[in-house]
This record gives C-alpha cells, sequence and structure tokens, in this order.
DNA sequence: CGTGACGTTGAAGAAGGTCAACCAATGTGG
DNA sequence: CCACATTGGTTGACCTTCTTCAACGTCACG
C-alpha cells in the first residue's frame, strides 16, 4: 500500500452519487468536494481495515473492489457487502470509529482516506450533508437486510443469481437488453464468503448457471446471457437498491435557501 | 391496532438509550421528549408495516418484541432483526421512507409513532440529535452484520445460541453468574425466520441445548443454565453491540455550548 | 521451469429439509 | 360444560443439498 497528497477533483463522484438521493445546494457540495484526502493504493487480499480497530478517517473507494466481512472463531469469513466505485465502505464509521467489520480489497483498489473530524465538522455545518450521508448509511443497510434474506432463505443457485443481478444493476451492467456483461475481479473463493458456501459449491453451482443458459463467471468477468431468466432464478428485484429515486422524492431535511 | 393520544413521559426511554452512546445536552434531550406521538397496541403476529409500504413516521417501541424481516419470493420470511423495548425499529425511515423491510409483532407489542416531519425538524436544529439517530442507526446496521456472519457461516446450534446470547445481553439479563433467564414471547417458528432453518430443525436445536445443559426456551421464557457454555457454543462476542461505551468515548459532532 | 493461485471434478458423508403423524394447551360456540 | 378447532410443540423416517476431502488441470509469473 502507498500513500500520496493529492487534491484531484476525485470527491466528484462521491458528491454526485450523494445528489442521485439526497439534494444539496452549491455551497454543501463544495465543501464536501473541499473535505482532505489522502489517495491509498491496496494490493489483492489485503486487509486494510482490521477487525476491532478503531479508525479516526472513512475509506472512499476510486477502483477496484472492497469486500466488508465479519468472521466466526474458526477464522471463516462471511462478507457482507461488496462495495464498487464510488461506495464509502465504512461511512459508519463517522459516528461508530470502532470497526464492527474489517474491509478486504478483492482486487487491486484505490481508496481515498478522508478524515473523520473533517466530514464530523461539515456534517455539523450543514445538516442536510448529515441528512445524505445518513441517508447513504440506511441505503447500506437496506442492502445488508437483503443479503441477510439471501442468505437465510434462497439455496445456492438462488443466492448466486441474485448476487450477480445485484451487482450488475449497481455497476449499470444491464438496460434493457437480455445479455450484459461487466468487470467483475471477485475469485470463487471471494464469491463463497459472500454466499456462504463453500468454494467447491461456488463452482459447481456457476456450472449449473452457465449450463442452464443464464450467467458466466470466469476471468475476472460476469457474462449475463439471460437478464429475465438470472432474475428470475435469483429472485431479484431490484426496488431495494433505491436507485430509480426520481428528483421530486428526493427528500431534504432542511430548506433549501 | 388501537390508537389513542398521549403525552406522556414515554420517550424518556428512548433519550436514555440515545444518551448510551452519545452526549446530548438537556435542551436537545427535552426537544425529543417533546415530539409528538400516537400510542398504538399492536396484536401478535400481525404486520403493522407492510413491504413495499411508504411510511411518514417512525415506532418507538415501548412494550413486546417485534421482528423486521424481508422475504423471497415464495413468501417464506427471514427476520433480519428481533426489536425489544427501547428500539426504533424502523428509525431509518426518517431518511428512506419507503420501507424495504416489513415489521411483525411477535408478540402483543405498543408502540409509539412519531411522524418523520417532527423528527426532521428536531434533528435539522441540533446536529447533535441528527447524529445520534445516525448512530443508533450505525449500531443497528453493526448487529444486522452480525446476523449475516451468523445465518451464512454457522451451524444450526451455533447460530441458536449465538442469537440467544444477542437477546440475552441486550436485554441485560445476565449478570455475572452462570445463571439467567428472561421473558421472551417469541415461537419456534419465529426462531426458525430469524435463523433460516426450518421449524422442526430449531425444535431439535432446542433440544439438543436443553440436553447439553446449556439453554431452554419454552413457555415465552429462555432459561440460560451455563451463560459462558452458550457463549461458547454460539462463538459470542458482545462487543458488537456497543453497550459499553464509556462516558469519555462517547463523540459529539458538536461542542456542547 | 517450478511454484502458487485459481478453477474443476468425483466420491462419500453430514447437516438440515420435507412430510407426516401426534400431543398438549387454549379458546370458542352450542 | 362439553365438542371441536387452532396454535405451538415434538418426534420419526426419508431424502436433498451442501460439505469435505482429495486429486488434478491451467495459467501467470519469477
Amino acid at each position: 500500500m502507498s500513500e500520496a497528497s493529492d487534491t484531484g477533483p476525485d470527491l466528484q463522484i462521491f458528491v454526485d452519487r450523494l445528489c442521485s438521493r439526497s439534494v444539496l445546494t452549491d455551497e454543501e457540495k463544495q465543501a464536501i468536494l473541499d473535505l482532505p484526502h489522502r489517495v491509498a493504493h491496496i494490493k489483492t487480499n489485503r486487509d486494510f481495515v482490521k477487525l476491532g480497530e478503531s479508525t479516526d478517517h472513512a475509506c472512499f473507494l476510486l477502483s477496484g473492489l472492497i469486500g466488508r466481512f465479519g468472521q466466526n472463531s474458526e477464522g471463516e469469513r462471511q462478507i457482507t457487502a461488496i462495495h464498487i466505485p464510488g461506495d464509502m465502505p465504512n461511512l459508519y464509521s463517522v459516528v461508530q470509529p470502532e470497526s464492527l467489520s474489517a474491509l478486504q480489497a478483492l482486487s487491486v483498489a484505490t481508496i481515498l482516506r478522508i478524515p473523520h473530524q473533517a466530514i464530523r465538522e461539515v456534517a455539523a455545518r450543514y445538516p442536510a450533508v448529515a441528512e445524505a450521508l445518513w441517508r447513504d448509511c440506511a441505503v447500506d443497510a437496506a442492502i445488508l437486510s437483503q443479503w441477510v434474506v439471501n442468505v437465510g432463505r434462497r439455496d445456492a443457485k438462488c443466492r448466486l443469481a441474485h448476487l450477480l443481478c445485484e451487482m450488475a444493476t449497481r455497476l449499470e451492467a444491464v438496460d434493457d437488453g437480455k445479455e450484459a456483461h461487466f468487470a467483475f475481479a471477485a475469485t470463487q473463493a471471494h464469491l463463497a464468503d459472500a454466499t456462504g458456501l463453500t468454494t467447491v459449491h461456488v463452482n459447481r453451482t456457476i456450472k449449473s448457471l452457465r449450463e442452464a443458459g443464464l450467467a458466466d463467471v470466469r476471468a475476472g468477468r460476469v457474462d449475463i446471457f439471460d437478464w429475465p431468466g438470472l432474475m428470475a432464478a435469483g429472485d431479484f428485484d431490484a426496488d431495494y437498491l433505491q436507485r430509480d429515486t426520481e428528483p421530486e422524492e428526493r427528500l431534504r431535511i432542511a430548506p433549501v435557501p
């Protein structure tokens, strides 16, 4: 991992992301863009936030794939969220610095580290920013809820299909067509940790999706052959991702001055 | 379900709960106590917040047990959280009114309904209140993360033991002793929905906990015979519940005036 | 060209699900 | 006050899904 000071316009995608569900004024957007941050490059499979550790900064993912996970006493991992560029994998740490989940790079990744103190100051000054951050955590929790349903109440094939649907939707890899594909660096072992299965069974399950003509996962890439079919197999309904919040539905805690 | 207007000091336990992890001034506490609310009584097994429904108020649980759940396309439920008195089962709805989880009473329950608008006004006016609410959501998400680990990476006996440990800890039913007990109205079917098992297997698993001399669940009550043993069987570490936040560790987003 | 990470496959077994029957407690209407 | 239904809990027999263990293939890279 290397660190370097940087003041590029990197946070713009974070602002865009917040504004997809919240309403911010130009002043508020600028306050976020002005947040101090340092760039860091993370190697594949490196745990860069450890379980139980206290942090004084939050991470913003610029590129790559990050898994958030917990583990049982045998050290077996359970991935609870897969984060994509634009996400803040541990935004919650702003109000809860002791990290109850660990973060692992599933591929090489580039992150920005933003000091909690700076985020807290902006949130204290602009209630609408605090609200937008709180909302981002709420969406994260909604995805987490679905993850529980996925792991608890679906069989292997359905679980994996659901996960692929979720990633395809969040990565905006699907349009109206039947086919789609996207880069996805996670290994079968990562998928096993995410679905609560073994790598062996993930392998067989991928095979069955492939043979059913639904999708294939290989060489860091997911190919979807039959999007409606995959959604059906995965029992997938994209509503929970809250991607379709129309401008007039977006809430704002304080009036726009 | 019956509704009645009420202005008793019911919200005091909510304030106490927030202050166990956050720092609030007397003025801020009073603003929360002054929140308008209506009392409602809910019958057992009634879904009082439905999936996908939009709400304009958050619920505060005064008495009883509430399950938050999602479900798969077959209608099989997966409980993602069990809420106890003092919890706000859908606090997140303040920033995210479309409910992505449903709420079901697991016993007769008494709730207070608090309009979103009122909560939003207090949060906009007092950044520290917004922070405290945000933190409450973060703790809720931390519990949810553990729930994923529980369902994804532990076997039936371990899962159930973990759940009992979590409930015992949150209900403050355990002290330093070996034994403990607490009222717990959930049925075996509810436990099955919570653990992602079938009722039949929950029944057998309870039997095995009983025969191992660890704990028993029956007649709306949990008896713990061997607390250290149950914690070991459930792979349980209470840290994630954030119950031990010392006053000097509590964060505050804005200075105390 | 060896070594390690990742993927693939087969055989055997364990954990948990399914189906079905039955019991005990409680409530209800005649 | 009894006949009956309902809800929650218990148990057995059987079957499916997933795990475990072990071997082997393949590709990238030093």
